[in-house]
DNA sequence: ATAGGGTTAG
C-alpha cells in the first residue's frame, strides 16, 4: 500500500474567521475603516516583540475609537501571551474575549486559540475544561492538549489522548506525534511506541527530521538500541539533533563507549557538535571513567565555541568531579556565572568524593551566602560525608537540618541518614528512620538490609527479608548478596552457600560482587580452597574476575600459603588486568608472596612497583614484620619518612609487629615513642598490645602489667591473654588462673575470650584446659565470631597430640600467626 | 525532538 504524505492527510479546516460579527455594536464606517487593519498590524508587531501590555492597551484604544475588534487580534494577543508565557494577561483578555459574548467566546478560532494558550501554560485543568466545551476539535487543540500532558508528565493522558484522536479521525500530524513519543518513552512503552511508528510510516510522516529523531529517541529511552539506530539510519537528513537522541540513548543504556564512537562518526560527516552533544559525551566520559574521552569532549567545546551555559557546565563540572580532577571541576565552577544549586552541589559532592569534608562545608557555607538553600541533594551530600567520616554528630545535624526544613520525607535522603546510622554503628537509629519513611523503596529496604548484613546480623536480616517480600517488594541481586554476605559475617556458612543456590533457583543470577562476596566470605571463615573455587566457578559462568575479586583471590593464597595458586593469579594479572594495575593488587601480591614465604619475590613486585602509596610501603613492611626483618622495615620506615609520606597507624603496627617477631624490645620502645614524640599519633590498643605481648614473652611481666595500668584504653582479651601465656611460661600458675577468671567473669558472654584461653592453653600444651574452653562455649551456647580462630584437638595419634587450625587457613590471623609460629618452633612434629 | 546533581552490595 501506498504510503500517504503527511500533508495529504484529509485534515478538516480548523477555524472560519469568515463569520460576520454582530453589527449593533459597531459602526459600519469604522468596520471598512483601513485604520482597523493597521491596528492589526501594530498589534501583531508589538506581541512578536513580547510587549503584549502595549497591545492591549492598542486594544483598548480601538474600543474607544469604536474600530472593529476581529477574532484575529485576540488571537493575535494570545498567541502573544503563548511566546511569553504570561498566564495573567492572557486571562485578562480572555476575560474581555467572555465579555464580548458568543461571538468571539465561541469562535473556532478563538476557542482553539484559548485552548493553546493555556495548554502552553501549563494550566492543565483550564485547557481541558475549554477543551471539553469545543464544537470542533482540530488537530491544533489536540496537539495542544497532548502536548502539556506529556510536559507535565501525564504520559498515560497524552497517549490516551493519540488514541482517541484517530478513533475520532483526526490524524495526529508531525507536531503531535513527537510528544506522544516522548510520552512512550518516559514511560517505557516500546510497543505502544512500535504502534506509533507503524502509524507515522502508514501516514509517511517518517520523512520529517523531528518525527525520526523523536522516534529514535523513543526507542533509546525504552531500552531497544537496535531499533533507535535503525530509525537513525534511516533519516535521509540527519541533523545533530537526531545524532544527539542516539547518543543520549546509548549513554542513558550504559553502552558509554557507543556514544563516544558516535561522536567521532558525526563529527567525520561533518555535523557541528552542540552543546547537548558534549554535555552527552562527558556524561558517557564519567560513567566509563573515560578520563580522555570527557578531556577531548571539553576541548571540542572550547573549539567549537560552544557556550558555557549552565548544563554545559555542570556537566563538565560532574565529570570532572568522578574521574577526581577536582582542580578542573574547581576551574569550570569558577568561570560559570549561572550556577545553581546543582552546581553547588556538584562541587559539594566532589570534595566529599575525594575526602575533603572541610571543603564541601565551606562550599555549604559559601553556598549560603549566595542567598541560595541547600536542598535534599546537598543535605544527602553532606549525609554521605558524615557516613563516610563516620562521624554521627555532623549526621544527626544534619539529619536535624531536613526535618526542620521538611525535607526528610525525602527518600534518598532517608536512605542516606539509614546509611550514616549503620556507618555509625547506630542500626536502632537507622531502624528508626526506616519505619518512619512512608514510602519505602528497594533501596530503602536494601539499606537497611546492609546494616544488619554489615554487622553480621543474619537474624535480622532474613527477618527482613521475608518481610519485604510480603509487603511485594520483590528482592534483586543486592538484597540477595546482602543476605549472604549478612550470614557469611555471622560466619553461617553454609547457609550462605544455601541462600546463594536459592538466589539462582528464584532466577536472579549472581554478579560479580555476588561471587567475591562468597570469596570474601569464605576467606574470612577460614575456607580459601573453596574461595578459590567459587573463583574458577565464577570464570565458568562467564564473568571475568576484577580487580576486587583478584584481590580476594590473592588472599586466598596467602592464607592457603600456596605459592602454586598464588602464581597462577599473578599470571593472569600481567594477562588481563595490566591496564587497570592498581595499588590494591600490587598491595595484595606483595602481602601473598610474603605469605607464601617468597620473600624475594614480594621484594621484587614492591620494587617494579608503578605507585608510591602508603597502603605498599605497609604491605613490604608488614612482609618484612612477618619474617622478623626489622631492619629492612625500619628502612623502608625512614624512607617513608624521606619522600614526606606520613605513616599511620597501621604502619607502626607493622614496624612493633617486626619487633616483636625479632624479639627486639630496644628498637620497639624507641618506635613507640617515636610515634608519640614525632608523629603526634596517640597509640592504639593494638599497639599497646604488641608492646605487652613482646614484653610478656620476653618474661618482663611486671613491666607489661605497669604498661597495662599506664594505658588509656581497658585491657582486651588478647593482651591479658599475652600476660597469662607469660605467667604460664615463667610459672606463675596462679596469676594466670587469677586473669583468666578475670576474663570470664567479666564478660562470659564474649566468646573471643574462650578461644583465646584455649588457644594460649594449647600453646602451653594445656590440652584439658582447651577442652574444657570448649565445653563451656558449648554449654552457653555461644557460636565462634567469623575472623576468630582457634586451635582444635583432633584428637592423640602414637601419643602425640595432633592438632589443627580450625580449617589450617587461619594463617592471616594474627593470633593463630603467632600461636604456629611458637608451635613450629617448639612442636614442629605435631602439626598436621 | 536532544542535555546536568544526591541513595543500597564485595
Amino acid at each position: 500500500m501506498a504510503s500517504l504524505p503527511f500533508n495529504t492527510i484529509p485534515i478538516k479546516l480548523p477555524y472560519s474567521v469568515s463569520t460576520k460579527p454582530p453589527s449593533k455594536n459597531h459602526d459600519e464606517q469604522a468596520h471598512h475603516s483601513p485604520s482597523s487593519t493597521s491596528y492589526f498590524h501594530r498589534v501583531s508587531s508589538l506581541c512578536k516583540s513580547g510587549e503584549i501590555k502595549e497591545a492591549l492597551s492598542l486594544v483598548t484604544e480601538m474600543g474607544f475609537r469604536n474600530l472593529r475588534i476581529g477574532p484575529e487580534i485576540y488571537g493575535e494577543i494570545l498567541q502573544g501571551c503563548v511566546y511569553e508565557r504570561d498566564l495573567s494577561t492572557g486571562k485578562q483578555i480572555h476575560a474581555r474575549i467572555l465579555k464580548n459574548g458568543d461571538f468571539y467566546a465561541r469562535n473556532e478560532y478563538i476557542e482553539t486559540k484559548l485552548v493553546i494558550f493555556y495548554a502552553k501554560c501549563d494550566a492543565l485543568e483550564i485547557a481541558e475544561v475549554l477543551f471539553s466545551k469545543l464544537r470542533v476539535r482540530n488537530v491544533f487543540s489536540w496537539a495542544a492538549l497532548i502536548g502539556v500532558k506529556c510536559r507535565i508528565g501525564l504520559c498515560e493522558g497524552a497517549l490516551m489522548g493519540f488514541v482517541e484522536m484517530l478513533e475520532n479521525e483526526i490524524f495526529p500530524d508531525n507536531f503531535v506525534v513527537p510528544n506522544v513519543c516522548k510520552a512512550c518513552g518516559a514511560l517505557q512503552w516500546s510497543r505502544f511506541g512500535r504502534g506509533v511508528h507503524g502509524y507515522v510510516v502508514k501516514s509517511g510522516l517518517d520523512d520529517c527530521v523531528f518525527v525520526a529523531s523523536s522516534l529514535a529517541d523513543m526507542y533509546g529511552k525504552c531500552g531497544v538500541l537496535d531499533d533507535a539506530r535503525k530509525v537513525f539510519d534511516e533519516i535521509p537528513e540527519r541533523n545533530v539533533v537526531a545524532w544527539n537522541a542516539l547518543m543520549v540513548g546509548y549513554v542513558q543504556n550504559g553502552m558509554n563507549e557507543e556514544a563516544i564512537r558516535l561522536l567521532s562518526d558525526m563529527r567525520k560527516e561533518g555535523v557541528e557538535p552542540t552543546r547537548v552533544t558534549v554535555s552527552t559525551c562527558l556524561s558517557a566520559s564519567a560513567n566509563m571513567g573515560g578520563v580522555e574521552e570527557g578531556l577531548q569532549s571539553h576541548a571540542i567545546a572550547i573549539v567549537n565555541g560552544l557556550e558555557l551555559d549552565n548544563i554545559l557546565g555542570t556537566s563538565l563540572l560532574n565529570f570532572y568531579c568522578k574521574v577526581g580532577l577536582i582542580e578542573y571541576a574547581e576551574m569550570v565552577f569558577d568561570r560559570m556565572f549561572d550556577k545553581d544549586v546543582v552546581t553547588w552541589n556538584l562541587l559539594i559532592s566532589g570534595y566529599v568524593q575525594q575526602g575533603l569534608v572541610e571543603d564541601a562545608i565551606y562550599m555549604c557555607q559559601l553556598m549560603r551566602l549566595e542567598k541560595l538553600k541547600y536542598d535534599c541533594v546537598t543535605l544527602a551530600t553532606l549525609m554521605s560525608a558524615a557516613a563516610r567520616t563516620e562521624n554521627l554528630k555532623f549526621g544527626k545535624e544534619v539529619q536535624c537540618y531536613g526535618i526542620r526544613h521538611i525535607l526528610e520525607s525525602d527518600i534518598v535522603l532517608a536512605s542516606t541518614t539509614m546509611d550514616m546510622y549503620g556507618k555509625c554503628g547506630s542500626i536502632v537509629n537507622a531502624k528508626k528512620v526506616f519505619d518512619s519513611t512512608v514510602e519505602k523503596d528497594l533501596i530503602l529496604w536494601n539499606t537497611l538490609l546492609a546494616a544488619y548484613a554489615e554487622s553480621g546480623f543474619s537474624g535480622e536480616a532474613l527477618r527482613l527479608f521475608y518481610e519485604m517480600q510480603l509487603e511485594s517488594v520483590p528482592p534483586n541481586v543486592i538484597t540477595w548478596n546482602l543476605i549472604v554476605l549478612s550470614l557469611l559475617r555471622n560466619g553461617e556458612v553454609n547457609e550462605a552457600k544455601e541462600m546463594f543456590l536459592q538466589m539462582q533457583s528464584s532466577g536472579i543470577s549472581p554478579n560479580i560482587i555476588s561471587w567475591t562476596t562468597m570469596m570474601n566470605g569464605m576467606v574470612q571463615n577460614g575456607c580459601s580452597e573453596e574461595a578459590i573455587l567459587f573463583l574458577r566457578e565464577m570464570q565458568e559462568s562467564g564473568l571475568r574476575p576484577n580487580a576486587f575479586s583478584i584481590t580476594v583471590a590473592l588472599s586466598a593464597s596467602a592464607n592457603l600459603a600456596s605459592l602454586h595458586f598464588g602464581r597462577s593469579i599473578h599470571g593472569y594479572i600481567i594477562r588481563n588486568l595490566q591496564h587497570s594495575c592498581s595499588v590494591s593488587i600490587e598491595t595484595s601480591l606483595v602481602d601473598m608472596y610474603a605469605k607464601c614465604g617468597d620473600i624475594n619475590k614480594a621484594e621484587r613486585v614492591f620494587g617494579s612497583k608503578l605507585y608510591s602509596e602508603l597502603p605498599l610501603y605497609n604491605a613490604m613492611i608488614a612482609a618484612y614484620a612477618l619474617y622478623g626483618n626489622v631492619k629492612k622495615a625500619m628502612a623502608l620506615y625512614r624512607s617513608l619518612e624521606e619522600m614526606g609520606i606520613k605513616p599511620d597507624s597501621i604502619t607502626f603496627t607493622s614496624l612493633l609487629s617486626a619487633c616483636n617477631h625479632a624479639g627486639d624490645i630496644d628498637q620497639a620502645i624507641g618506635i613507640f615513642t617515636d610515634m608519640v614524640s614525632k608523629h603526634g599519633m596517640c597509640p592504639c590498643l593494638e599497639h599497646y598490645g604488641l608492646m605487652v605481648d613482646l614484653l610478656a614473652s620476653a618474661g618482663e611481666t611486671d613491666k607489661a602489667l605497669r604498661l597495662i595500668e599506664e594505658m588509656p584504653y581497658k585491657p582486651d582479651a588478647r593482651m591479658i591473654q599475652s600476660l597469662v601465656a607469660s605467667c604460664n611460661k615463667q610459672h606463675k600458675t596462679e596469676l594466670a588462673d587469677y586473669l583468666s577468671r578475670h576474663l570470664l567473669e567479666t564478660e562470659p558472654e564474649n566468646s573471643g575470650n574462650y578461644v583465646t584461653i584455649s588457644n594460649a592453653n594449647a600453646v602451653e600444651g594445656s590440652w584439658d584446659e582447651v577442652v574444657k574452653m570448649r565445653e563451656m562455649m558449648k554449654a552457653k551456647g555461644l557460636k565462634k565470631k567469623p575472623g576468630c580462630s582457634w586451635i582444635q584437638i583432633k584428637g592423640e595419634e602414637d601419643g602425640v597430640h595432633v592438632f589443627v587450625a580450625n580449617d589450617k587457613t587461619h594463617i592471616r590471623n594474627n593470633e593463630i600467626q603467632r600461636i604456629l609460629a611458637l608451635l613450629l618452633y617448639d612442636m614442629r612434629s605435631d602439626v598436621k
